[in-house]
DNA sequence: GTGACAAATGATATCGGTCCCATCAAAGGA
DNA sequence: TCCTTTGATGGGACCGATATCATTTGTCAC
């Protein structure tokens, strides 16, 4: 039984004309309720030291009643400090790439960093235009994968002025500070080892280099490989491209497989990852092929699964999550100070994990 | 043989007393250098069929010249659109997370979205740090795996008036929508499977829930498969919560020998996770526990390993991946239209795969 | 009492884009 | 011819914070 409003009372004041408006609190919402200026609220809520704790009470309670999330956005364009550093990486669905990325969001937590991640899919078109979406969020810091950079790619880093870091693997010409360990040397050392210990007949397991996607660190891992082979004046026949990248455990059963038809007298493998050597142990126990005792298996890597199998898998270690840690540090340390140190390029090494799957001989 | 500069002509035309300015060419010099306004250049950039041929060769031609990437920051303030989807993970340092991430980036891709990723480490603190800090950046719709939100964290999302999307887990009261299968359902479906084929002394490997990391979702499951056990009268004492969340390679191996040792007569055993499956394969195997003559062993996640070890292993498949990709998808749509829908919950299901690892009886 | 200085707070310009609307020229219709 | 419509472009306000500098107030030494 009520009556139509009248029309002079029912207009609500007019939310402007102009832009509509989100219903989300903004700043100046807390600092009418909290009858101070925005400035003081932003205060609060970045360094609080700064206000009294009247103050600040009356502001966090306005804060709290609100609901109110200040927007980094709006601070970021102001401050000129997006909190972001980028990432770019091959693939997540790799438990090294994981590691490294799981390291620096610990590193990068403590200084209020966020990561800002892509990845690649190992496509190299697609790295140019994944760095072009991650420069256009303004990062504070740029950290790569690999060496492996186009032209382009390589000019639009330098031109963007902030810190990059190529982590994981050893660029010859590093754009700026790097951060990892040489595959070449992983290549050589495993070869090295295998030779030391004896043996003439010598594989490797890896993807061939001409597929869809290329795996450029793996493919180094075979360059060194092949040449310490070549060194010590061994055939490099047996080192065998095989499928495609990236490898995965099916791709060491089937490339093992094949390894062994084409060379029944083969004594020793090398596969390009942890991935593949635990896919040929497995292939291996299926074509009731003994490890070590009949052939010797390492990988790379050093995953989880490589210490658990039966036998335990001999392999190359890299700390990838010490890695991320490193890398994170240095950045954290690096944007604290407003100088620009030199350029820095790190070598951790890397470790042979001396476990089963080699014959002692 | 130079002189020095004289005082009077060496001051350089000061860069204006205010705020210090980057060297980052904005959109307002390529403007200049094109000859045309700063929409001009927007447009070009953002609806290029908006503008003549002739302009826009010219604006693409300063914005090359100077290497121009456009700041998105100030984009998404001023249009209040990020292009940012946030996606909060436990880990990624989980194959099937990690596919969930790969699924949704890929969905994401062509409509020029940009995850943003947080993870928790399993930690509910954490979870709450770090929506604040994914809110804080203004996604356009929030991904979260799980439904174990404090309420706090609920109450944020309510707030923040985006879209949410649970996935992985079907929540019992999801904050809007979501999608994913029941944990719930995965235990009992495995305890179901194992009964129909005649096993009496059924045991389970978990992580304990009282360790400093609680995996929700594998005690759901756990809760699921004692449920179904309870249902058809058979104890639950074989069910073992062992070791830490989460769960691995090698707490398989541990927890299947404690198993082993308190219950010598299992007969059939569900690992909450194929990781700790195949640690129990694995450290059978070293028992000279041969499977599944003696033991039957089934996993959940279907990970790769899986398939390759021997026996291989019969497990529950979820597909992380075209569930990231259906949510990516979904996202999408609902964004581009204006429109909200209703919240809607979907339950992509999950198959038991039969491998080699449970008895035929 | 007063000047010097520090502490707390406020006013305002600005970050680099896009939204909204205005302007202007060209095309088409009555 | 004049009016309307459409297409291309520009002008200026604005998004929501923070940087910078100004102002106010309080404290203390002389």
């Amino acid at each position: 039984m009520s009556r139509p409003p009248r029309e002079t009372a029912a207009v609500p004041a007019e939310p402007k004309p102009g832009r509509r408006t989100s219903q989300r609190p903004t700043i100046r919402d807390v600092s009418r309720l909290a009858g101070v200026s925005r400035m003081t609220v932003s205060r609060v809520l970045s360094d609080p030291e700064l206000v009294l704790p009247t103050t600040r009470d009356k502001v966090l309670k306005a804060v709290a009643d609100l609901g109110y999330v200040p927007d980094k956005t709006a601070g970021s364009l102001s401050s000129r400090r997006t909190g972001f550093i980028a990432l770019m990486l091959p693939t997540l669905t790799n438990a090294n790439f994981a590691a490294v990325a799981h390291g620096l969001t610990e590193a990068l937590r403590e200084a209020n960093y966020h990561l800002l991640i892509a990845y690649t899919d190992y496509d190299m078109a697609e790295e140019e235009r994944q760095l072009l979406n991650l420069l256009a969020r303004r990062p504070e810091a740029i950290v790569l994968t690999g060496a492996m950079h186009r032209r382009n790619a390589s000019r639009m880093l330098m031109a963007a002025d902030v810190p990059v870091v190529e982590i994981a693997d050893l660029p010859s010409q590093p754009i700026e500070h790097a951060i990892g360990f040489s595959n070449y040397q992983v290549g050589r050392t495993a070869a090295r080892y295998l030779l030391d210990r004896g043996f003439t007949r010598i594989g490797a397991l890896a993807a061939s280099p001409d597929g869809e996607v290329t795996d450029h660190r793996g493919e180094e891992r075979m360059r060194g490989f092949e040449d310490e082979l070549r060194l010590a004046r061994l055939p490099t026949d047996a080192v065998l491209r095989h499928g495609s990248a990236p490898v995965s455990f099916h791709h060491g059963a089937t490339a093992f497989r094949a390894l062994i038809e084409a060379q029944p007298d083969i004594e020793a493998i090398f596969a390009v990852s942890d991935l593949s050597a635990v896919g040929a142990v497995m292939e291996a126990q299926r074509m009731n092929i003994r490890i070590p005792e009949d052939i010797s298996i390492m990988g790379f890597g050093d995953f989880e699964i490589g210490r658990e199998i039966n036998p335990a898998l001999t392999t190359i270690h890299v700390d990838f999550r010490a890695l991320g840690l490193r890398t994170g540090k240095m950045l954290v340390d690096m944007l604290a100070s407003d100088a620009t140190p030199a350029p820095s390029v790190v070598d951790v090494g890397l470790r042979i994990v001396e476990r089963a799957s080699i014959k002692d001989r």
